[in-house]
DNA sequence: AAAAGAAATGCAACTCAATTGCAAAAAGCA
DNA sequence: TGCTTTTTGCAATTGAGTTGCATTTCTTTT
């Protein structure tokens, strides 16, 4: 569903060189961090990281989840689900999320369904649209079967 | 904007009789936070309700807003900024929210656009859609003056 | 290469809103 | 009225996010 991992993977050679061309000095949490995040085509939490990485502290792992995000390697993501998360960032040029989230009331996966772009609404009047969250609740294509 | 409260007050003569015909049983306490909030067109915490409620305890607000959005007397809805937040149900049959929300980055204030349908996007195969939260974010037309 | 300075990390503690346990109060009922 | 159930207020807990700070690691300068 998500190919972006893999292609970074054929093009971007290293995490190392990956993370100094987005301005992020690649120390070794953050490495471990982005090895532990980038092939990942769900949305995940802070506990995730956490979980998947039992040696390293929260908030280092925070700390360098937050720096991603701000040199926008993730975006953050709020499904409603009460966690935040986040997702690999895809764009191109501008850093907004452009794709549909699905996320699963049974298995409580967020889906990042990045070939399916938001529709657009006209807004009222004055009102100036920065950014759009576009959350689907319902059960996913395994969770139905 | 929101036109609901108004309608309601014409139609619904009291708090208790409307609390009732929703399996609410009209309290005092649930009548005083119906009260508050019954009028009001933009999305809410549960602080703000506390904040207008001086004398009320904050649990006891809290199950109200609870039991209110258990009877689809209200949405939840999450606008990002990391408090749960409630908006009038002004459905009439399914009890999903239909319209779009706009949070400001500046005043925080979130609105309920309720002229203004969310769009539909068709899922992938096996994926069912129960409910779509669209939150766009920005200035809105005070902030952007 | 050593010393000084800057940045990153780990640990513990704190924040802040949501939520719960429980006893007291209020409401419903026989 | 007396008994039972529900509701309420208070205090305490939870849980994720976040921060302060001392230690460690990295970088730069001499």
């Amino acid at each position: 569903m998500c190919t972006f991992a893999i292609e970074n993977h054929k093009t971007m050679n290293t995490p190392e060189e990956y993370l100094t061309q987005h301005g992020v000095k690649p120390t070794s949490v953050r490495i471990l961090v982005w090895k532990e995040i980038c092939h990942r085509n769900k949305a995940f939490t802070l506990s995730d990281v956490e979980n998947a990485l039992t040696d390293m502290d929260r908030s280092s792992i925070f700390r360098s989840l937050r720096l991603f995000t701000e040199h926008h390697l993730l975006h953050e993501i709020d499904d409603g689900t009460g966690m935040q998360k986040y997702c690999l960032c895809r764009c191109e040029d501008n850093h907004h999320v452009n794709h549909v989230h699905f996320t699963c009331t049974e298995c409580g996966q967020t889906y990042c369904l990045t070939d399916y772009a938001i529709p657009i609404v006209e807004l009222p009047e004055g009102f100036i649209s920065k950014n759009i969250e576009y959350v689907i609740k319902g059960i996913c294509h395994k969770c139905s079967k």
